[in-house]
DNA sequence: CTTAAATATGTTATATTATAACAAACGTTA
DNA sequence: TAACGTTTGTTATAATATAACATATTTAAG
């Protein structure tokens, strides 16, 4: 029984535009593609960001502050996330490779703790811009 | 003949207070910290990370916006990078492990590019705060 | 139904993180 | 010592993100 959670309007506007986008979006990017609909201030935007993330909808390229769709047809909830992006075209790929997955996920520091979400970013440069 | 580069006057204050911290030190609590030594914009903070991160001898944490020093011995330059989070303390820890970053950096999608550097960040709960 | 609780919205203000731009000093090294 | 690259100092501002509060909407329980 998937009890498909429904988004917000705010929620829906914001993943609908991250969707269209080819790369990923910044914050204050999606602000200025959505004011023509209503939404005024960062706040807004944040907040539908926020809960995006925590659905499992979008992922966080941490370093670029910027926002990807979800690939993986709607992955759950984010423990496992990878993505390769592209230092010349800023393009970002989300990687879903399950042996990677797996690795990662049972990977264990002897003495240290057991981990509950890994996040990774691999930087090169994609063969369009070689 | 290994030409230990040497650091600047700011570069080298930055450098100390970021080893001597227990944790990840952020842009401006680095700055506070280093006001009575005459240093007073952020300017000169934020350009002697970007040395220092160049150089190896720092890492940022992205899922942070902080500063650690590195921990091995000094990498040359930081092509593989995985740290382990505690998502209550807040205590990062470098990974070090030869057979993860051997993985990772013979890791290549299948038609896609060549990584250059990769950055790995893995999130938990540390043994103390269990 | 209808009240209470939880979630989402709108809004103003402000905090935090980071860079631009320019002038002066310092340090090589040719 | 002149020319070049690097570092510094400084002022200003851009970019990213959250606090706080009032109101509205949705959900779930009695």
């Amino acid at each position: 029984m998937t009890l498909l959670q429904s988004l917000s309007k705010n929620q829906q506007i914001v993943l609908d535009i991250i969707k269209k986008a080819k790369g990923p979006l910044k914050a204050y990017s999606i602000l200025f593609n959505v004011q023509k609909k209503g939404i005024n201030a960062p706040q807004q935007i944040y907040r539908a960001l926020d809960k995006l993330i925590e659905m499992g909808k979008i992922h966080k390229i941490e370093s670029k502050n910027a926002f990807v769709a979800c690939k993986s047809s709607d992955c759950e909830i984010s423990k496992a996330t990878a993505f390769s992006i592209c230092e010349s075209c800023e393009v970002v790929d989300e990687i879903s490779d399950a042996k990677l997955s797996k690795y990662l996920s049972g990977f264990n520091r002897k003495k240290g703790m057991k981990f509950k979400r890994f996040n990774l970013e691999f930087f090169g440069i994609c063969k369009k811009c070689k």
